[in-house]
DNA sequence: AGCACGCCGACT
DNA sequence: GTCGGCGTGCTC
């Protein structure tokens, strides 16, 4: 007896144990999907997670219903990679293939059944059940599980199917290619039996009083002889507005032309020509040495390369060094929106053999990357972080661009897990290379890299010698003090935004807070706007012209007076980037200033719109939230200003001093990448600030020192393991009372130095839900594995307590 | 997660 | 008298 453990699509924990039937038995395979029943009448696609011969002694194990592959479609890494992070993350398989797959294939009692060509049926056999679904196919010729349901009893189906699938009078469905439907793209060419001189005239002839049609035609027969080998799309002649879809019909309809169909890669691939990358520069060819030396030592690189230092060229090298040895690339980014530049790169030289993949994208197009990884047709794939689990086989190289981005590491689809680390398990599995690149490392890499478990790489000047920006700090209390400010902005910065933008330069203002106004606060009682679903205050959007919440997302719109006490005058506290953006218009009035953030980037090509704006150079300055500290490469920007900086650092959490310096470098990076006159101004009232001192050191050594000593100090990563977690509910009383058990459990097995908590979070409440959390700092070496357990078993307990059943658990490992 | 079962409040 | 709320249990 042979049986599978199975993973299914669901959030519950571990696999599920099915008996393989004798005739699959030599079929199946790990990574293999397969059609499962459970829960009676519900049917699931299923992973075959392992194969063994062990009865379990518990329940009685079901049968596999049918295998639905070939060969199985999630290859052993994957498999080992997926097993990695459930255990190492504290996640559930099943969400892991849930947030993996493209849901076309994991189809669950969508899933399609179809009579078997040419079978003759005998109806004696049957059972009143059978029976009826034959019929119903033999109406139908597709009938979904759910349908089922309408004429045979819920009970029932499982077996039905199964008896119908043994008599192989029926099978299940090859959705994939039924429901994935390939996109055809329309073209238009002459009916080749007109391609006759004689003929050809007489119809240009014929076509005389139908001027634009006449031109139409004649268009058409002049892109067929100078391009005879290029298709003619429909659209392309569309688009010039020249013609109209009725003339073009109007030809069809005559019989002159010709409308024929051609199968689209959904994808949108580069149809241009291929060239060449151009070849790098003596000092890179150096470093380009120290990669391979450490990659021929099996050592993962951090490229630690200040902004436009030429990271990009020196990862094409090495992806094209990959290439040739015939194995295949993922270039992992923090957002696909910032891909510009890389993609351009790569098309150019790789055009068709590039790969896009995210979370945007939609079912059919991950089907379809899907379907181009497993056939090894996809070279390089360029994507988020959920990259990492597609069923790459013959992976060579890994590169993590702007490794730091925090948006490597976030809480998505009920699990957390970061980019960066799982990309070093993942290419270890596929013996693989990583390349770790950023202008501003994490603390956590470089200190891996200064400590010999990555080999540190540094390059610490611009792409053809052009000199790094400089910094300026202005003391803001002292400008105040002597009268030469207006608002938020000293007389001197404004000063030099009008001499910047007058010798044609462009500028970019940094301040990472969205809306007008934090808060409006009632000048007479104190009153001000709470959130309904959350425990925070309404920011007050001045151009949209409502209040927001920047946790749920609710909306208000603007109080005209106080609701509490009718006080007709709101004060508005706290700045956000709209006001900086107002405030620079009164003050620069014959300026052209854009804002951009996700406030106004909002709508349908805004963000292109603007880039295009920028690009043009049709704007002056730019004020932006950290938006605009990510993938704007624009050539004429000199000066890049911070007017309220401290806000950067007055974050209540252990990485606001790293995220600080990452932010300032990030834009300032942006600044005099051609010139090399780049000018940062910082306005600060604190300007003997550790970290806005060490900025203007131009050795990065002296601050992650500095930040290292500071994690040292107060023990957090990577001195110490983190694990985080966080309870919610809808009652406050109930979250209140199993945080405090889940510590107690915790403080049995886990010394108390090592847990902080449960306390309520900062934020008490987030979208209806109450929140507690625990924060374990857990000691880095072989104890920790022990410790984890330790976690794992408290959680278990936890779970034991059924009323707890229903409170959320956000688990994250390295927090 | 989903879905059924079971036990207590406000309504045609 | 019911409809329906969500607490609890269970899924191979």
């Amino acid at each position: 007896m042979t049986f599978a453990e199975i993973i299914l699509p669901l959030h519950l924990k571990g696999t599920f144990t099915y008996k393989i039937p004798e005739d699959l038995v030599e079929k199946s395979e790990a990574g293999m999907r397969v059609l499962v029943p459970f829960r009676g009448k519900k049917i699931y696609t299923g992973i075959i997670f392992k194969i063994h011969q062990e009865e379990p002694t518990a329940f009685i194990a079901k049968e596999i219903i049918s295998l639905l592959d070939e060969v199985a479609i999630l290859p052993k890494e994957q498999l080992q990679f997926w097993e990695w992070v459930s255990d190492y993350y504290l996640c559930f398989l099943g969400d892991i293939y849930r947030y993996s797959f493209p849901s076309s294939l994991k189809l669950e009692s969508e899933t399609y059944l179809k009579l078997k060509p040419h079978v003759t049926i005998d109806f004696q056999n049957l059972d009143s059940n059978e029976m009826y679904l034959i019929q119903a196919l033999e109406v139908r010729q597709l009938i979904n599980l759910t349908d089922v349901e309408a004429f045979i009893p819920k009970k029932e189906i499982v077996k039905t199917i199964h008896g119908l699938l043994e008599l192989q009078y029926i099978e299940i469905d090859e959705k994939i290619a039924e429901k994935y439907k390939i996109k055809e793209v329309s073209y238009v060419k002459i009916k080749p039996d007109l391609l006759k001189n004689l003929e050809l005239s007489n119809i240009i002839n014929e076509l005389k009083r139908a001027k634009k049609q006449q031109e139409l035609f004649l268009s058409i027969l002049e892109h067929q002889t100078d391009h005879p080998e290029k298709p003619l799309r429909k659209s392309t002649l569309l688009n010039d507005g020249l013609f109209g879809v009725s003339q073009v019909k109007s030809l069809i309809d005559k019989g002159f032309v010709e409308e024929y169909f051609l199968e689209k890669d959904r994808l949108q691939s580069y149809e241009g020509e291929i060239e060449e990358i151009d070849s790098l520069s003596d000092a890179q060819n150096l470093i380009n040495e120290e990669i391979e030396e450490a990659f021929s030592k099996n050592e993962n690189v951090l490229l630690h390369g200040v902004t436009s230092s030429g990271k990009t060229h020196l990862y094409l090298e090495q992806i094209e060094t990959t290439i040739n040895q015939g194995k295949n690339v993922l270039f992992l980014l923090p957002e696909i929106a910032i891909t510009k530049q890389i993609s351009q790169r790569l098309e150019k030289k790789y055009g068709k053999k590039l790969g896009f993949y995210h979370q945007k994208l939609t079912d059919f197009e991950r089907v379809e990357v899907w379907r181009k990884i497993k056939n090894n047709e996809i070279q390089i794939l360029i994507g988020t972080r959920n990259s990492l689990f597609l069923p790459f086989k013959n992976l060579g190289l890994i590169v993590v661009d702007e490794e730091h981005d925090t948006q490597y590491r976030k809480f998505e689809n009920n699990f957390f897990y970061n980019g960066k680390d799982s990309a070093l398990v993942l290419a270890k599995f596929h013996n693989a290379n990583v390349i770790l690149g950023s202008a501003t490392p994490s603390v956590e890499s470089y200190h891996l890299a200064t400590s010999g478990k990555l080999k540190y790489i540094y390059l610490s000047e611009r792409f053809g010698n052009v000199k790094l920006p400089t910094f300026e700090l202005i003391n803001f209390k002292e400008e105040q003090d002597f009268k030469k400010v207006k608002g938020n902005f000293s007389n001197f910065l404004i000063t030099e935004l009008q001499k910047n933008a007058d010798s044609g330069k462009q500028a970019m203002i940094l301040h990472n807070r969205r809306g007008f106004s934090n808060v409006l606060e009632c000048e007479t009682c104190g009153y001000v706007n709470y959130c309904s679903n959350c425990d925070v205050v309404m920011t007050y959007h001045k151009s949209a012209h409502e209040m927001k919440c920047h946790y749920c997302g609710q909306k208000a719109s603007k109080p005209q007076f106080c609701p509490k006490c009718h006080g007709q005058k709101l004060n508005e506290r706290g700045v956000g980037v709209e006001q900086i953006h107002d405030e620079l218009k009164v003050l620069l009035p014959n300026l052209e200033i854009d804002r951009m953030d996700v406030d106004s980037m909002r709508k349908k090509f805004a963000y292109e719109k603007l880039y295009e704006k920028i690009e043009a150079e049709e704007t002056n300055i730019i004020v932006g939230t950290q938006m605009i500290s990510k993938g704007l490469d624009f050539e004429n920007v000199d000066i890049v200003a911070i007017p309220k900086a401290d806000s950067l650092l007055h974050i209540q959490n252990f990485r606001a001093e790293e995220r600080a310096y990452q932010l300032i470098l990030q834009v300032a990076g942006r600044a005099g990448r051609v010139s090399g006159k780049g000018k940062v101004y910082i306005q600060t009232y604190n300007p003997q600030h550790q970290i806005f001192q060490m900025i203007q050191e131009e050795n990065p050594k002296i601050i992650y020192d500095y930040l290292l000593e500071e994690r040292k100090k107060f023990k957090y990563p990577p001195f110490v393991k983190t694990i985080f977690i966080e309870l919610k509910h809808r009652k406050e009383d109930k979250v209140e009372r199993s945080a405090r058990f889940l510590g107690s459990v915790l403080r049995k097995y886990i010394p108390e130095v090592c847990i902080l908590g449960p306390e309520k979070s900062p934020i008490a409440k987030i979208n209806t839900l109450y929140q507690y959390q625990i924060l374990l700092k857990l000691p880095r070496s072989k104890d920790y594995t022990t410790y984890k357990n330790f976690v794992k078993k408290s959680l278990e307990e936890f779970d034991e307590i059924t009323s707890y059943k229903t409170i959320k658990k956000e688990i994250y490992v390295d927090f």
